[in-house]
Order: C-alpha cells, then sequence, then structure tokens
DNA sequence: TAACCTGATAATGTATACATGAGGGCAGTC
DNA sequence: GACTGCCCTCATGTATACATTATCAGGTTA
C-alpha cells in the first residue's frame, strides 16, 4: 500500500480515489460505473465501493440512473459557465444579507485582516500562487459566513465543491502568469469593495460587486478554452470537460 | 403490507417512510439514527437502511456526523425563512436568464397555457386547492426551464425539494381558506408579469419580480407562526420546525 | 479534584453469498 | 424478413456474519 491515501476507510480511499479519475477526465462523462468492476480494480468489496458512489451523486459528480446504477455526470462549457454564474448568484446573495443584517463586528475584523494580508502579498517578490491562492478562498469562505445565513454557507460550500465552480479554480493554470498578477490586483479591488459596501450596508452594491467579482473566473474560463497552449498542455481544471 | 407503499424496493420505501417522520415531527431535528435500530423496526436489515440514511443526507434532511452516523437536521424558523429566500434568488436568476438568452417560443407558449388555465381556475366554484397547488408548481417547473440552464433547474429542483421551500409551501393550511383567494390572485398577477419581463427581454424586472414573488411564501410561514389557531393544529408543513 | 487510562459495549465499516430484476440475444412463428 | 416471446446473463438489491472503531463509564493516579 503506498504512502498516498491514509484516509481511515475503503470508503474514503474509494471516494477520493474516483473523483479524482472523474475531475481528472480518465473517466469522462456518461461513462457508467460497475460496482462489481470498480470492486475488483480498488481490491475492496462493493459495499465501500456503494457508499463512495453515493456520495459522488451528492456531490454532483455522478448521476443515478434511474434503473439504478450511477452514471458519470457530463460537463459542457456551458455548464461550467453556469456553474461559476451561480456562485456568484450566490456570493452576491451572501453580500448583500450581510449588509441587510449587519454584519458581526468580529467578522469584519477578520476580513480587514485577510484584506491586508493579501495586500501585502501581491507585493512579495517571487509571487506564490498557492498561498494567494489560499488567502483567496479564505476571503470567500468568510463573505459566506457573514450573511449570518447557515442554508446560504451550506449551498455556497456546496457549489464550490466542484473544484472548476471555486474561487480559486483555474489559478493554477501557468500560461500566463505574466499578466495575471495584474489581474489579481484588480480582482483583490473587487474585495475590497465588497466589504466596504457591506460595511456601509449597501446592498444591493455589495451583491453586485459579488456577482461582478465572479465574472472573473468565467473568464478565464472562456481564456484557457482560446488559447492553444492551455488546451495542448491539457489544462488541469478543464479536463473534466466533455468535448 | 398496507395498500400504501408499491414501490419496489425495501430502500425507496425505507427512504418515503423516514423522510415522512422527518418531515412530520415525529423525529425531531437533532436526533440520531442507528442502522440496526432502524432496520429492526422497519423489518429489513440494514443494508437499504443505509441507502435510504444516505440519499436522505444528499436531500438534505440529514447531516451526517463527523465519526460516521446520521443525525435528522435541526430548522429553525430563520433556516425556512432563508431557504425561501433562497429559492427567491434561484428562480430571480432563472428569469433574468431567461430574458437574457431568449426564451425558447415552445416554452413560452406552455407558460402562456398554464397562465390561462390559473386564470380560468380562480373563477371557479368551489376552489380546488389541489389543483391550483398542482398548477401552480407547473408554473414554477417552467419558469425553471426558460432559463436554459441545466444547472440551475437542477438547483431549483433541489432546493424545491425541501417541502417547506416549495413554490406550493402552505398552501394546504386551511386556517384562512377564505382570504386566500385574494392572495393567490395577487400572487398570479405576479407570475403574469414575470412572463411579460421575460418576453420584453427585461432582466432586471424578471428577477426582481421573481425574488418578490417568493416572498408571499415567507409571509405565510410567518402569518402561521403568529396565528394561534394554525399551531394549535399542528400545521402541517411547519412540523420540521426546531424547538 | 481533575485528568487520563482502560476495557466493555455498541455502533458503523466491510466482505460475501444469495435474490431479484432489467436487458439483450436467439429462436420460433407469422 | 420481421416481429414476438423466452431465456440467459449480468448488474443491482438484500441479508447477514464478521471486523473495526467510537464512546462512555469506572477506576486509578498525579
Amino acid at each position: 500500500m503506498s504512502n498516498e491515501e491514509r484516509t481511515s476507510t475503503h470508503a474514503q480511499r474509494a471516494l477520493v480515489t474516483l473523483r479524482q479519475r472523474i475531475l481528472g477526465g480518465s473517466l469522462p462523462g456518461g461513462t457508467r460505473l460497475f460496482e462489481v468492476a470498480l470492486a475488483e480494480e480498488l481490491g475492496i468489496s462493493r459495499t465501500p465501493v456503494r457508499d463512495a458512489l453515493s456520495r459522488l451523486a451528492a456531490e454532483g459528480l455522478l448521476d443515478r440512473a434511474p434503473a439504478g446504477g450511477f452514471v458519470v455526470r457530463s460537463f459542457a462549457v456551458r455548464d461550467v459557465v453556469d456553474t461559476i454564474e451561480l456562485r456568484g448568484v450566490l456570493e452576491g446573495t451572501a453580500a448583500r444579507l450581510a449588509a441587510e443584517r449587519g454584519p458581526p463586528a468580529k467578522l469584519l475584523a477578520q476580513a480587514h485582516d485577510i484584506l491586508r494580508q493579501i495586500d501585502a502579498h501581491l507585493l512579495d517578490q517571487p509571487f506564490d500562487m498557492d498561498r494567494y491562492s489560499n488567502l483567496n478562498s479564505q476571503f470567500h469562505e468568510l463573505l459566506a459566513q457573514l450573511s449570518q445565513s447557515a442554508v446560504l454557507i451550506r449551498e455556497i460550500e456546496r457549489i464550490t465543491s466542484l473544484p472548476f465552480a471555486s474561487p480559486s479554480a483555474f489559478l493554477d493554470d501557468q500560461s500566463r502568469q505574466a499578466e495575471l498578477i495584474k489581474t489579481l490586483t484588480a480582482a483583490h479591488e473587487q474585495h475590497r469593495a465588497i466589504i466596504n459596501a457591506i460595511e456601509g450596508r449597501e446592498g444591493f452594491r455589495a451583491e453586485s460587486l459579488a456577482r461582478e467579482h465572479a465574472r472573473a473566473a468565467r473568464r478565464n474560463v472562456e481564456f484557457l478554452l482560446t488559447n492553444e497552449a492551455a488546451l495542448r498542455e491539457g489544462s488541469s481544471s478543464l479536463a473534466i470537460l466533455s468535448t
């Protein structure tokens, strides 16, 4: 047994493995998954495989076939774009509710702290993309929490679990590091504006800004799709796309 | 075996039974569900019980405990209100996208057909609530489809599967039949306005109207909560509320 | 007194055998 | 030749025994 997966149960390992395969594109959309075949291949019994498949269906990566069984969900470009749009709508709602309900001072302080950290980080040389990606995720998580709505936090987390819809999607792409920092600086200005609108209890403005902010990710998708170099490299995050 | 459940598999029956119990309030939020106990009680083995629990977790009625096992999710009043608000946001997005993308003529024709049917129905004597409820659901389903976004349709369907968030929630309540028709007539005017905005490609208006439309359901919740009679009757749809 | 073992208990995790049912191919008939 | 119906096959549904791990009570020790 290799060192890779040290999670406790077989079901967990199967879940991780299968998720990777789906996202990595080695299980293309439409593929039907057979419990016995997977069980044999993974060297475990059908029971944990079933469990893993069921969880993947809950995540939205698999569909349940009407007569039983699981099929890998197909994601067309339009689906990716729509999912990002949806994230924008949800984060916009979080921002609006935060403004309307009045955000807790403690969370606001945390938000400002992250803003400052990103400020500093954008000046660093050399630029550390992983670190930025991490701070960015923290900001978006905090934005959800500012809404003070458990329901909304949950749904944002759910949508965001699809990696191509996460706030840090496509940041790993190396094909245009040069201009990326410029883009990120602009995005960060939006972060600041969103918090500013929330503090001013400007619900409409907060919502609009958060929506527009998500469209940066959408532009990244569209850029990658028209960028031969990225496509030739089989760019990570887009492997899931069906044709 | 009674005539009630004629679905094929044990897992399906368990799913339906448990869902009813949770929604009906006989399994209050926070209750932990034990596979063995349920299996014995339902007269089946643990395997289909596990399957049913897993699906209920996907529906959002159960939470997975960190160390394994399932717990009935707690819904406070605020969660119900937020979920309805969320439905409004999603339906608003559907309406906006429909307007922006231009809805297919065929679906628009169907929408007008339903509008007409509801028109006629509101004049019927005696008023048939079930029939209205059904037409209303059809309208909302069609509204989702008008967006032409598979992702959005899916998410709306998901949120709507929580019965207290469905477009027809609280319509079954009998405590104020008298004034209800007036309310429904007003709601139906919103239906018409939403379709009108979509046809005029007025995205912002369509979105705003659909959001406001959802708030009718919210008013119903708040009405029921301050209505002693309804509470004394243990009004159906609110049984799930915690405390 | 509080914290930490430790073991019993009971829950979930897993493997596996068997049951059931859907789907496809083959043969028979019109 | 095409259609229909049967049967075989294979995938999922289910039961159950066993494995493993979480939890909690009780006692011991610092």
